[in-house]
DNA sequence: AATGAATGAGGATTCATTCAT
DNA sequence: GATGAATGAATCCTCATTCAT
């Protein structure tokens, strides 16, 4: 079993025998630059507004391709959008990676904070691909929902995966469902923490609001008399 | 300053002092049973879809009346919906004010999971209703994000309040932001676990991952030796 | 044959054997202060957009009266205007009157200038009522083109007559067609002087530019020596 | 600075380094044939009505386009419109040129007149054309009153600059406006001559009211001992 | 493979007038 | 006579996808 370990959207995902996005034969045969000007095009505008609000019109007009090439290197908008979406994981797990290979030598929630500072300092480096990354959790189109879902289930079973070895190996208490703190803090970043970024909150401060959760989770809220 | 607590999409809302959302006169003036049918199936559509997806056209047939009828009733589907999202809140409070009543007499986090199973309740008595208010956290119209992120930090204000009572009480430790516990609760709610509805989990699975994850709030995930 | 004298937009109308203008009945049965209530809230209405751009709406939520009450006490949007048309036609001639008793004293040219001061008097004074029959000019609507049609004849006509007795008097040249005159005078209150009046040009420069045309008009243009 | 002499409308208009009104790309894509058909049909649906009666409905039947071809031509209806404007003043323009040579040669009133049979000439050979263009003068739309008050400027300013020639030549008084014998001149051709035009009179008359006209102009209707 | 014109269904909204109470 | 709900045709504009060259 190999782990790809994505860091996604200020989370960590873990893709288990995750299987490529390919894109079309008839894509990748253009050459280099006019690949690169249609995906830098194209992330410039999935970024600009969530997927529902995206046309062909606007695909078309900012890669300057013809409306017909379109459809001979996509099949459809989704085709493209997931495209770019695999490759905003890849951009990303070049930021998350150096931190990944520490997992098991300490506290995974200990280290869980640097894997979302990594997180944030991609989604500072690129963001434009970091939204567009963001828009794939606004969208009602079914083939997306289906494709966040999946991505939803990998992310939590990573984080699960992580926890349940901090279980045990002695840290978490073993009548905890760790997976319920996947949950958390899957929710926390994708959501939450998204929206954040959205508002402007300087890093400094949301970093504080993860270090807070974080200290909750570890210690509980409960004054140790509290018969709650 | 009167509180008006509502619970909503099952979090807990307290209004201030809130205005009405009041439909049009034109509305108001059709007799009691063109009403009804008018708001019952427009429920039936909207629950059937995501805001963003409902049409004019659908909702002219379902209730059978004319299209110019209609814009007489109300301004667009926003504003149908803003009502129906009202008359939801209405039904749901119902089902929590009696809850609500006992505030102040224990502790919140462990009045919380009656005030969740009310609102779960609330959900499987009225699931039509329950639906159209859940979507409106799918939707990315303008207006109706403006509405939701309203409701979102009135919930979470609420939220916050009655833990910061707690934590005067002195059940919560001092050091704690309990506007974070407000924002797992809130966000556990409204994303994860009407997602958990939506997929047929049984109340039982429901409301025991509630509890698991007040127990990791209330007393912490980590061994009391773990120096984490 | 009577002539009625009537002034409007800045221009001498005279209407010969005129017939009044008259409302239905069920319009002049309501009691005066509804009337009036009906009347000033259309020419609020009807001074704020051009003819073609006002609806029945507009004109029922302003007097705040029933929708079928309109239809009750006009014929519809046209009846209604050509109603306050006439209203107004008759408050200009408060202004321009006096002036009509001294025609036969003088020139008429002369006496002209004073007569387009008093229409300037009467726009400033009554600026809504104004712009109401101003708006008659742009319509596209048949009846009112009609109407403005025979407006602009009569109000040809009568400064013909006028200045045809000036042409028997002596004062103008027997051989100047005096319908041209008229034509010029005309046409440069109605559609040229109102725009002044729309893009706020001072009364001052507005007279200023009637008293060159007419200087104009008197004495021509060219040098005495001049072969053209 | 070079002068470009429209003949508009039946009045003169001297544009000053214009830029040229061009249609969207993808009509002029269309093969000749086809904007031609395209062009011929929206004249004969643009000179039947005024601007603001015409329906992309009208267009699309005439040309015998679907409905969303419309949209790939033009932006809207005012799109094609002043595209169709800017071609009836090129077509105008065929017939006003020559005249325009002999500017300067002689006073301009006395040329004014064959200006103004050129144009009569222009709307008898292509009255579609020249009805096309007169109604730009009815519209009520806020794009096109626009248009219509540069041009009605642009064509006063072309009249002011030349009657001021034949002043510093000696033919007009040193006293007069000229911009005032401009805007008799050009609202005469505009508005009342249109009108004739329309209602069929003979282009004898025509050119005799205008011949009148011009004669009061140039040395006025008093007779010389009349103190005015 | 490249191109971009062709298509027409589909959605929102407005409005004058009638008609039932 | 007062009222205001009922009606549905009309209009603008967008869009994904196909197809002919």
């Amino acid at each position: 079993m190999i782990f790809f370990l994505h860091y996604y959207d200020t989370s960590v995902i873990i893709m288990l025998e995750r299987g490529e996005y390919v894109p079309k034969k008839t894509f990748l045969n253009l050459n280099r630059q006019k690949q690169e000007r249609i995906i830098s095009s194209s992330i410039s505008v999935f970024s600009a507004k969530p997927f529902d609000h995206v046309t062909v019109k606007d695909i078309v007009e900012a890669a300057q391709i013809p409306r017909g090439s379109f459809y001979q290197y996509f099949d459809d908008l989704v085709d493209l959008y997931l495209h770019l979406i695999e490759y905003a994981q890849r951009v990303k797990m070049v930021y998350v990676e150096p931190i990944l290979t520490r997992v098991g030598q300490e506290p995974f929630l200990n280290l869980y904070l640097e894997l979302f500072e990594a997180g944030l300092t991609f989604a500072k480096a690129h963001f434009d691909l970091y939204q567009v990354g963001s828009h794939l959790f606004l969208s009602q189109n079914p083939q997306l929902i289906k494709h966040m879902k999946a991505i939803e289930q990998q992310g939590i079973d990573a984080l699960s995966y992580l926890l349940k070895k901090d279980q045990e190996t002695g840290f978490i208490k073993t009548h905890i469902d760790v997976v319920m703190i996947a949950k958390i803090l899957y929710h926390l970043n994708v959501r939450d923490l998204i929206y954040e970024l959205y508002k402007g909150t300087p890093d400094q401060e949301i970093i504080q609001m993860v270090e807070k959760i974080l200290i909750i989770i570890k210690y509980g809220a409960y004054k140790e008399d509290t018969n709650g």
